[in-house]
DNA sequence: AATGAATGAGTGTTCATTCAT
DNA sequence: TATGAATGAACACTCATTCAT
């Protein structure tokens, strides 16, 4: 009558993890149905529920039968598409971190000034945050949990998003409309901003609507770097 | 993640229980032992335990008896000192954010100069930030597990460190060696910039030394807010 | 005496908790499992070791882990159909109580003679008493260590038991066998003189014989009310 | 710095406990200290907060700690003069049980009259248990969590306050003024009925003041059983 | 004699994971 | 495929007891 086992759960503090298939990438989820169509389906499914638990409680706090519940589905039907708890939590902060990379290029074509290509970069990027504020923050939170090869996954995902706003910058200084600037930093800087408006939206809230802070943003943060060509294009007021 | 940890456990027979502090403030942490010296002492030696652990593992991995052993002492201990694991956390997060509070303007003492004191004041504050850069991280990954009321004293802390920048920044405006700018925004963009030092270090870590950064940040971040006066009294480069 | 349970444990997160059941009566012992059937019987085999567990140990000495193993399953299953220990106490004493109230009734049935029926109550309640003598006793032990709202529950049931014996009463009395009485306190001493058999067994078991204590106790608290009538029905020797 | 060992602690379940000084009373209770003088003090000033503490919350939910509050000393003083937690019900439960043995005989005293020193026994026990309802309700639910032999001295206090009530009833049926009775078994019910007004006082204290408590209980446990001569003497009403 | 800080075994409870159906 | 009941290791927390001062 008795049957369920169980295995170590938790603290697996520094030393190994299970050694994983020895030719999968890390960034592979093992799942036990064939159907791709459905895997495809399913996944979105409960990694949709995970998001929104995750956004809003944490990780740790909560737990694999929410998640089946918040998802519509039985706690047994997640392990058929997921190896384990991390293995959600890597989707998760995935979809989070892809939507930056899916979502910013769509609002980008068809402009083609450079300044006004960054700054609607930014703002795009700000509107995504504004969205997925707890989402964002979950980013932050709960990229250690992942067990270190996948960490590197989400780092990946944040390094290509961080090239889109690197690109932006370096179309502007070679049109000429911006000063030489260290286009990484700058980015990173760019990307900070508009995380802040997740991460620290307790203050930045009170004083901003996300209108006005993305405004001030651009006057902050993009204006000073912009030479007389670029200055006279877009007018920051 | 760990859990079947205890509360209340009894019916909580007849006689009451929680007075619940009649006007304790929420960074009040009740102590079993009176002596305050001793509670001074042990604290420390549990919270300095706790914030190793909590930064290189997070607080849901990190269990009362790794601290426990980690600061020497026993399981039971912890709990003469701090009622639960949650305050273990709020003080531990409290040293961290504290101790930017109280490092940076013994720093500025004795410079006048106002956009000299800016700089210093970045300086110092990665500096700090490199010293310690698991804890930082800590306070992103952990301010949310903090019941809400006492994670406004932590907010309330970076409030106050931010305001040292913001007047350092005042000062370079009212001298007139710096543009007018939002200076809380300006401010924010300062510590988001150290503060990136740790949490995005993965990144950062590999390209730049912790002065190297320091230096392109204040190029980057100061330097074109400084006006002709400003810029002719420090050389960036 | 066991504590370091653990109730809440986590800083319950943002989403809400413990939903306070809306309508629950305080007997009502909330399950995860939700097949009726199912719920039925594990609950009633765990009831059924609980029972003998505390009846022999107490409550506060028996352990969930010694429930569980006394009754063939796990501990966590047994939170899968008892909130914590103090359901699982509701429901055994609950068990014992309602036993008086099943198992009396039936034994009356075809017994039409008001005096025969009330010394077959006190009969059949004596030899309920013997066959649970140490769950008789848990009830006078450990109804104390219930929430309040939930001790009303037992004492309903004891109430309704009583019941049972002042009405054998009333019918001796309005039937002219017995001499007018206060009912109520005459069915408490009878029903004291049955919980005695348990509660001092260490006294009573050593002099008589159940039959003897019931014979003894007959002639003691049922013959002297009797009027001529009544008298000439019964003999008692 | 550590110091303090550990015991086992409790559950203790059926198996042997400590042995006990092989040629000591199981009533002695060790004490470290010397002077008889300040035994004395000392004990009375814990027990008396041990009484009203486990009277109010039980014996398992009552902590040294609380004791030693409530009695105005440090913890460790507790074991100067106790062996144990179990030493300290010990000495409750009996203490409660011996101003049962010590305060009715004064009552009696001067009472010739045999029906008159048993009701005014039954009434004096009465009054006790009205003061001291919940340690009466104590001794039923803690005598259990003694050590076997130790329960023993409880149950022979017990007796010889039994044997009080024997003696006035035998003293009745001596004289002429009562029926001849199983006196043991009557005085059980008295005992029972007096007990009764605390251990169901959630009843019987809604519908009865003391005194109608008493009255109502000599019409019904005394009267009957009274000879013409022993009705002649005493009202009831 | 008295104190009270320190100890650590012991327990209630949770939840990731499994597997019979 | 999908379900959800069952498992049991793990952990927060308590408190009887000790002993240096």
């Amino acid at each position: 009558m008795p049957r369920g086992g169980s295995a170590s759960r938790h603290p697996r503090p520094a030393g190994a993890r299970t050694p994983a298939n020895p030719a999968r990438p890390p960034g592979h989820v093992e799942s036990v149905v064939s159907d791709p169509r459905l895997v495809e389906t399913r996944r979105a499914q409960v990694v949709r529920a995970a998001v929104r638990l995750f956004a809003s409680q944490g990780y740790y706090t909560t737990t694999i039968q929410q998640i089946a519940r918040e998802a519509g589905v039985s706690t047994g039907l997640v392990y058929q598409y997921f190896r384990d708890k991390d293995d959600v939590l890597l989707l998760a902060l995935m979809l989070v971190i892809e939507s930056y990379e899916h979502e910013i290029p769509p609002k980008l074509e068809g402009i083609l000034q450079p300044v006004e290509r960054l700054c609607t970069a930014i703002h795009t990027y700000c509107a995504i945050v504004d969205r997925w504020r707890d989402a964002t923050v979950l980013t932050y939170r709960s990229t250690k949990s992942l067990r270190p090869e996948r960490r590197t996954l989400i780092m990946q995902g944040e390094t290509r998003t961080n090239q889109i706003l690197e690109r932006c910058i370096l179309d502007c200084v070679e049109s000429g409309h911006m000063r030489p600037v260290n286009q990484q930093l700058l980015a990173y800087s760019h990307v900070l901003f508009c995380h802040a408006w997740a991460l620290k939206h307790w203050a930045l809230g009170q004083r901003y609507t996300l209108g006005q802070y993305v405004r001030e943003g651009l006057r902050l943060l993009v204006a000073p770097y912009l030479t007389e060509t670029g200055r006279a294009l877009r007018a920051f007021d």
